[in-house]
DNA sequence: ATAGATGTTCTGTAATTCAGACGATCACGT
DNA sequence: ACGTGATCGTCTGAATTACAGAACATCTAT
């Protein structure tokens, strides 16, 4: 047991291998919901509190505004949101559930929670809790980044971004 | 306070979040490293233990195969790493690092530590080697899938993928 | 009223993935 | 030894996806 710590310690990998694994849960469980895995957390954000505008949807989901139309696009064909226009400004779009689109949340509200403790399996109870709380923490502050004068400087950096790898 | 849980309960939306600030980092700790934070994950498993094939190292990491072989022809070209015939097996190659794969490699290392740790910022030491700890059982884990029958259902309801969305 | 900022959509382009085929090699049975 | 099928790495082509930029309507502020 002297082996030297390889990649599973790796906090990257391990987020890696688990972000994926509940992916292919996510699309099984999903179905041939439109947008996937994204059309279900566009319809939970959707479906709770204030219907919200298409930008406060796609920056919560930490997706393109470009990539948020033509998402709800989908799912708007599939009759699961409506796009109602704000009395407050005409610009933008509230996206709203229809009937059968709450209903479809409702449904897959079940299948996740059943599927994602499945993932969890190897945790016990006590641990899942811990999990999903230190988790929820981390998202809801990396969610709002506050400017610390670290990110800040990374950001400036960040700016002439390296050029993606350009194939052949 | 009586606010229904929204989105920030989901498993799924804070694994995604956090996996996006933690990939924001590794961009901004890699710099202009070839093949990105996925390049620094292969020197990583290639610079551990025995120098592994191609194959092993793509299962490991959970990218294509096909993938794989231009990761390593950019990190090659970088002069990281070096692909060595397996003297067992004529088809594989073995990843090995060179010597500025193996310093470059401590480098990030101690970088990633670094910015790992600012990630983490809003746990407080017990807290992250706690969330490192349930990650790594959940990874490793999920990294051979043992086959449960609820597993096996799922696999075999999901040969018949959902074709993609057709866009437009 | 004018100027600039913002929300949404559309267009085109670049990037990324993936399936499939290929050549070389292995493993196994005969 | 000799097929037969499987495996490793590579390459090609097709499909998907993300993203930058422009366009349009509208808001906000001066």
């Amino acid at each position: 047991m002297t082996t030297p710590p390889g990649v599973e310690a790796d906090l990257g990998w391990a987020l890696g291998q688990v972000m994926r694994a509940h992916l292919r849960t996510a699309q099984d469980v999903v179905g041939g919901l439109p947008g996937g895995p994204r059309g279900y957390q566009v319809l939970s954000v959707a479906g709770r509190g204030e219907p919200s505008s298409q930008l406060a949807l796609a920056q919560k989901l930490g997706v393109d505004r470009t990539v948020m139309t033509y998402l709800l696009d989908d799912l708007e064909n599939g009759g699961l949101i409506e796009r109602h226009p704000d009395p407050a400004d005409r610009r933008a779009r509230r996206v709203v559930l229809t009937d059968a689109g709450q209903a479809r949340l409702c449904d897959l509200e079940r299948r996740f929670r059943a599927a994602e403790e499945h993932l969890l399996d190897p945790l016990d109870p006590d641990e899942r809790t811990v999990l999903r709380g230190l988790l929820q923490r981390l998202a809801t502050r990396s969610d709002v980044p506050v400017a610390s004068p670290c990110q800040v400087a990374q950001e400036l950096a960040a700016v002439d971004r390296p050029p993606r790898r350009p194939r052949r």
